[in-house]
RNA sequence: GGGAGCUUAGCUCAGCUGGUUCAGAGCACCUGCCUUACAAGCAGGGGGUCACUGGUUCGAACCCAGUAGUUCCCA
């Protein structure tokens, strides 16, 4: 069968995923295996694939192929999450352009165009998973706004209002007035911005003279309801007792004196606006001042304002400078850097405004949550995100855990008209409970709260209602199998900005509805930026398109890419040049199963002996080597894993293994191989595809069955992982000194332009040199020699190089530059002489010999008698020259 | 303003308990090769004051203090 010289990736992927899936082989059903378990960071249901999506979950495909390798019952469950905020934005925007205004409809109207979207376009991101090679048990996809997740999250709500953790009342919240509701805190990004620091004088009353303020809010003047200073401020004391007029609305407000004002900051004069910040509206608490509102919920001007109505807020901020300039009342302006907070959703402003709103005490619930990750049972990889974890937790505030959105979970909280809450799942039961606090209350007259809980309130719940949508209304203890088998989940795989949002949240409910925790490791990756080190943006347009890389350079390649330099928590500088690195890596290996599979078994071969001592080699290298790549993983060093990977398949399996076994060719012929080596080789590829499978799931899978005829179901997704073997240290030891010794070989023949096919004479002069003499014919193939011999005496007219204590001879008579070959060996006698002198100084220093230990000592006593014994062998070279 | 991290080759990063021949890898680079598996390759090579300053130690990339730059988190 002629074999295709550069592997195609397309035709794998096209033959492979489709047959695990067919075969069942991602499918996970509980069983007496242990299970291994992920859970799929949900994905905004319309959201498209990025490369942070494609990092996470080509590492969570690494973790759980790898897991189904080493015979657990691997279980990775795919889901999608409904995003509020996102999806209704996406919906509204939708309808805006066919000419449907929200507001012209009704919230059932709404809801039914928000499905009918979600079923067309949701979870497209779940496909592009496949193409990824994803191996999710798709059965078990689950959506945080189905039904049955649905009813977990009211079922929550409810637990915790009852157990009087759920609030309801009046707060600044943040608020986004783009998209129409409150966020949380975490949902809102602090970005330096330019902004300009505007000084207003304000008039005082009775008076001509003037106070000057320093605001970066003009826009909010009309809301003003105080000035305030700072006591201490000798500039001030005399206004004691004073009104200002503020300018605009001309409105009267008193001065006041607090320690809240700093005086260094502007003028050290404060202009109080309760509605429209937070520090702003705990002075008017204090001082009990009027509250006025001075914008509309979608950010512009508003009739309480009095002036500049239905102006939108920054407009009006450049239009009042404008005027306050006109009649002179603006003393100057300052360009200053300061903190703005954006929506993390719809990226608008953000706008401190009071509401009434629903939040959720987070002191004594986030304890557990605590606790858990400092003593280790949940444990975060890298270790440096526990500080962050920590210092959020001790200061967590009560989550603003209502929306004012359709789309989510609405608040199951009832009201009459008479001002009665309650809180329940069905009307019919809030018309019970009303009953008790009002005797008149009319089934029609009971409404619903218009919001919807934010969308982290259900995914918080995820590793537990994806297997037991009932666990909040059964309890622990009445929990399914599922849930009792697979919970805790393992390792969770995400990105360190959702940290507070979700991965805590995870834990705080895990510990309430369990006593468990969620899951036991956190791998927390970095963000994928451009190689310039920005972030992947549509605006900037430096996202590459992962389906495009995908076809460009194949699952396999694209996914060695992006772990190649990828530690946890660190940045991933994307290159497309890794994904090129990728590919090359497939069609190494593609090519090394070419020449394998070429391979012609002769009857009557005999073993080479280079090929025998390269088996023998090779099976310790492959046992050292994979036992150093199980260690990465049990560290979660992925890159270093994968790197480990690369090169035993790269440098010790193709350029040296094979390097040796591979038959010569005579007369133009490839010569037979023996069955014992043939065998051999088989086994290290069938091993070595095991080892990669995890990084490159298609090229392996194709390999795997052109290297045998195979069983329907032996597959190597489900093939066993390699067991390590006790290696003999001695010979890879002596393989070190091979490999050194063909490379001062190889190097001479570069150096003196002597073609690789000239056969060469090499005699070693050593005392132990011959212990090792079963590779003699691995180096004689590789450096391509005549003849390896040994001597006693040095050897006249010849090339000379040093390995660990041997010399090695390459006679090359009328070929040498004496004076060339004397300045070489000369410069490398005096490094010798300098490194002695260093060691001697050591070894001479008594507070070294009588501090250090004893181990440490014999190294550097060894070191000494080496380089004495390589400082003779060097003189003596000189003389013979 | 408070906190955490980072700074090692041109780039991206290892360096785990302070101790092997003046610090390792991958990529990139330079030189020579289309040698019957692979030019998406082979062989060889060059490249570093471990940010800076000081301290601890027989010994520091590693521990401590300070400085500078940088990233992130929180307010």
């Amino acid at each position: 069968m002629e074999i295709a010289k550069t592997y195609n990736p397309q035709e794998a992927e096209s033959k492979w995923y489709p047959y695990w899936t067919e075969k069942n082989f991602f499918k996970s059903t509980p069983d007496h295996r242990k299970a291994y378990t992920i859970v799929i960071p949900p994905p905004n249901v319309t959201g498209v694939l990025h490369m942070g999506h494609m990092l996470n979950n080509t590492i969570q495909d690494v973790l759980i192929r790898r897991a189904r390798m080493l015979g657990f019952n691997a279980c990775w469950v795919p889901g999608t999450d409904h995003a509020s905020i996102a999806t209704e934005a996406k919906v509204v925007k939708l309808l805006a352009d066919q000419g449907i205004k929200k507001t012209d409809l009704s919230r059932e109207d709404f809801l039914k165009h928000a499905w009918g979207w979600k079923e067309k376009y949701g979870g497209i991101i779940l496909e592009q998973l496949k193409h990824l090679g994803a191996s999710c048990d798709w059965s078990r996809t689950r959506f945080t706004m189905e039904p049955e997740l649905s009813d977990a999250v009211i079922d929550v709500f409810i637990d915790l209002y009852n157990k009087k953790k759920i609030y309801r009342g009046v707060r600044m919240v943040n608020w986004d007035p783009q998209g129409l509701t409150a966020v949380s805190d975490e949902e809102v990004i602090h970005k330096e911005a330019n902004s300009k620091l505007v000084y207003v004088k304000y008039k005082i009353e009775n008076s001509n003279e003037f106070i000057t303020v320093a605001t970066t809010r003009p826009e909010t003047i009309m809301g003003d309801t105080a000035v305030c200073v700072n006591p201490h401020d000798e500039r001030y004391t005399k206004l004691k007792g004073k009104n200002i007029i503020v300018p605009v609305v001309n409105r009267v407000v008193p001065i006041i004196f607090d320690e809240y004002v700093d005086a260094s900051f502007g003028t050290g004069a404060l202009k109080v606006t309760p509605a429209h910040d937070i520090n702003d509206f705990n002075l008017g608490q204090k001082y009990k001042l009027p509250v006025i509102d001075a914008l509309t919920q979608d950010g512009k001007i508003s009739e309480a304002a009095g002036a500049y109505v239905g102006m939108d807020r920054f407009a009006c901020r450049k239009q009042i400078i404008k005027d306050l300039q006109e009649q002179g009342l603006v003393e100057k302006i300052e360009e200053i850097k300061n903190k703005v907070g954006y929506s993390e959703r719809t990226d608008a402003v953000i706008e401190p405004r009071l509401s009434m709103q629903w939040f959720l005490k987070m002191e004594d619930m986030s304890k557990p949550a605590l606790e858990a990750v400092l003593n280790n049972d949940v444990k975060l990889i890298p270790e440096k995100f526990i500080n962050t974890y920590k210092h959020w937790m001790e200061n967590v505030h009560d989550w603003c855990i209502s929306r004012q959105l359709w789309w989510g979970q609405q608040i199951p909280a009832w009201y009459d008209d008479k001002g009665n809450t309650v809180v329940c799942k069905t009307k019919q039961e809030a018309f019970e409970k009303l009953k008790e606090q009002n005797a008149e209350v009319k089934f029609l007259d009971i409404k619903q709260d218009e919001d919807v809980l934010d969308t982290w309130f259900s995914s918080w719940l995820w590793p537990l209602t994806v297997f037991d949508p009932d666990i909040i209304k059964n309890g622990w203890e009445k929990a399914n199998a599922d849930l009792k088998y697979y919970y805790p989940t393992n390792d969770l795989v995400t990105g360190p900005d959702i940290l507070f949002f979700w991965i805590a949240r995870m834990i705080i409910a895990g510990k309430e509805y369990t006593g468990l925790k969620p899951f036991s490791n956190v791998y927390l990756t970095g963000i994928v930026r451009d190689k310039l080190g920005r972030k992947m943006s549509k605006q900037l347009g430096n996202s590459p398109d992962p389906l495009e890389l995908i076809s460009k350079y194949g699952a396999d390649g694209v996914r060695v890419g992006l772990l190649l330099s990828s530690p946890a928590g660190n940045d991933i500088l994307f290159d497309e040049s890794h994904c090129e690195q990728g590919r090359n890596f497939a069609n190494k290996v593609w090519n090394a199963f070419r020449l394998i599979q070429g391979f012609e078994m002769g009857t009557n071969v005999s073993q080479p002996e280079a090929s025998k001592t390269a088996i023998e080699w090779f099976s310790n290298r492959l046992s050292e080597q994979l036992e150093i790549i199980n260690d990465h993983y049990s560290k979660y060093r992925m890159s270093d894993a994968l790197m480990a990977t690369y090169k035993l398949v790269w440098d010790d399996f193709c350029a040296w293994y094979l390097e040796v076994i591979k038959p010569e060719f005579v007369d133009g012929k490839a010569q037979p191989i023996d069955k014992i080596t043939f065998d051999a080789t088989i086994n290290y590829l069938e091993s070595l595809l095991k080892i990669m499978h995890p990084w490159m799931p298609f090229i392996t899978e194709e390999i795997w069955h052109l290297t045998k005829e195979r069983a329907e179901m032996e597959c190597i997704i489900v093939a066993e992982w390699p067991t390590v073997n006790t290696q003999n240290k001695e010979t890879l030891q002596a393989f070190e000194v091979v490999k050194e010794v063909v490379a001062q070989v190889r190097n001479i023949r570069q150096q003196k332009n002597i073609s690789p096919k000239e056969k060469l004479e090499v005699k070693e002069r050593s005392d132990v040199g011959e212990q090792f003499s079963r590779f003699d014919s691995v180096v004689i193939k590789l450096a391509n020699l005549s003849s390896y011999s040994y001597t006693k005496d040095k050897v006249e007219g010849a090339f000379g190089f040093m390995v660990m204590n041997a010399e090695f001879f390459v006679p090359l008579t009328g070929n040498i530059n004496v004076a060339e070959e004397k300045e070489r060996l000369a410069k490398e006698l005096e490094y010798n002489k300098g490194f002695l002198r260093s060691v001697q100084i050591k070894l001479s220093n008594e507070r070294f010999v009588s501090n250090a230990k004893p181990e440490i000592i014999e190294v550097e006593r060894k070191k000494e008698s080496d380089a004495l014994n390589k400082i003779k062998a060097i003189e003596e070279q000189l003389a013979s020259l």
